[in-house]
DNA sequence: CGCGTCCTTGACACCAGTCAAGCGTTGTGG
DNA sequence: CCACAACGCTTGACTGGTGTCAAGGACGCG
């Protein structure tokens, strides 16, 4: 379970390229110390492979996990085996701080392509929210952004046809990998199976595999070798009423 | 907009009967001076009528409302008009207390029913989670749970049909209800109307009306005058494979 | 080369939406 | 006291978005 490529990882991690410190960094500007507090406390990574449940439903809740690269998810089981992801982590996304105060996990926390996480430990976070105010803010903030994201979900899980459901899913996809540097220009790595996209989105796999060429047919997403690319983001947006309200980024690549 | 009936209501929330104290004890226990600094911080109440917006989606976040009575929500209004209902009030809940850490709130606050509202300014409710770790840990809690509600009715949204998700609903709010003591039995007031819980349940009210209809006929459920009865808890719960460890609640009417 | 996983396609069924009309209750004002 | 509007509830006929089932194809891996 050990980082094989470690070495590169963690020269990664420490620098501007820790997806976390670029994700705090849209809630408050943070300094040097917090920087280095916070790469400390990413400095032992494991390389995970796809598929692997990492946290189960009905567990005592564990350790806080950090995703560092790669997408992993939240998901719950329905009693007849149907599955709902109810969260997708990406680089720098991590589950509840305080995930520790509830008696047992709601939901079951997995890889969806190989990933290298951090696990904190309970009193790490609390030292560090203590010590660093910033810190402490920016976790708040990112967890208040957790919430905002379940509600556009919810939303669009309600209210949205299956079209513009993954049409949003996908602009919300590009506009948060670009503020942790994991997007080249309007494209990024979408590592997940369409029986996973279905799960996301709450439909068939087979009505998925539709949908997607429906959005393909009409030039508003590519997909290639598990890479979306669109071509004209405002398209995209117009078409499926996206309002990046929720993730409440500052301007992009801005930092500060 | 004063409270009309007022010394009746205050008298009420001062003792036992205050919601907010009782749902707060689901998470632990507290201690008399926990229970009066809660208590003083709802002396304010007012009354507010059925169908009007407390806070507008967009607007800058105010100060955190707490419900004492009635039945209050959360919506999101989509570019077509339709309304998608993200979250319900019960007595003793409130939005998010750190909900001003953001630039605009995602979403519109809302009474469904008549409702007395007690406001707390974001100083007042830091001064009380500094100065009462009960309290803190507390309103860490409800906020854990209200996160929890939310992926529960998101699996519910994406993978439940339309009579097992309304039948989860009341379920759930019998239970909620329950636990803040404004339930008499197994039965509750429900005063949202069918169109409401249309957009709760993500359907239309043509179709909340025949599904409401087919609980009935099954006798899973019993609706009079806006009261909803349910004749046999076990089987309604049975039929919608209800698992109530997302509310995390004690054993219910127990207190600590 | 053979197996597993994922993607793709077609035919058909059904849950839920749409449109439209009618009914009941409540509240209001002439 | 009745007329009338407003609102919520109910019902029917029809449509359509998605699900189900089943089969075959493409690709990667041992």
């Amino acid at each position: 379970m050990t980082d094989e490529n470690g070495a590169a990882t963690i020269a990664g991690v420490g620098g501007r390229g820790n997806p976390l410190i670029r994700k705090l960094e849209h809630a408050c500007p943070l300094s040097v110390e917090d920087r280095a507090a916070l790469a400390r406390a990413c400095n032992r990574t494991r390389s995970i492979e796809a598929g692997q449940d990492v946290v189960h439903q009905g567990d005592p809740p564990p350790n806080v996990h950090l995703v560092l690269d790669g997408m992993a998810c939240h998901y719950k089981l329905m009693p007849d085996g149907a599955r709902q992801i109810t969260g997708l982590l990406l680089p720098g996304d991590f589950c509840d701080p305080h995930i520790t105060i509830l008696d047992r996990a709601d939901h079951t926390t997995a890889t969806l392509s190989r990933c290298t996480l951090v696990e904190i430990s309970e009193p790490v976070i609390s030292d560090l929210m203590r010590e660093h105010p910033n810190i402490a803010h920016a976790f708040w903030w990112a967890m208040l952004v957790n919430e905002a994201t379940l509600r556009e979900w919810l939303a669009g899980l309600g209210r949205r046809d299956g079209k513009t459901r993954m049409a949003h899913l996908f602009c919300e996809l590009l506009l948060r990998l670009q503020a942790v540097g994991h997007a080249e220009g309007n494209s990024f790595a979408f590592p997940a199976t369409q029986t996973d996209l279905a799960d996301i989105l709450g439909l068939t796999n087979v009505h998925v595999n539709r949908t997607l060429q429906s959005l393909r047919r009409e030039e508003l997403i590519v997909l290639d070798r598990r890479r979306i690319t669109i071509p004209d983001v405002d398209r995209l947006h117009e078409f499926c009423s996206f309002d990046a309200t929720y993730l409440q980024l500052r301007d992009h690549n801005g930092g500060r």
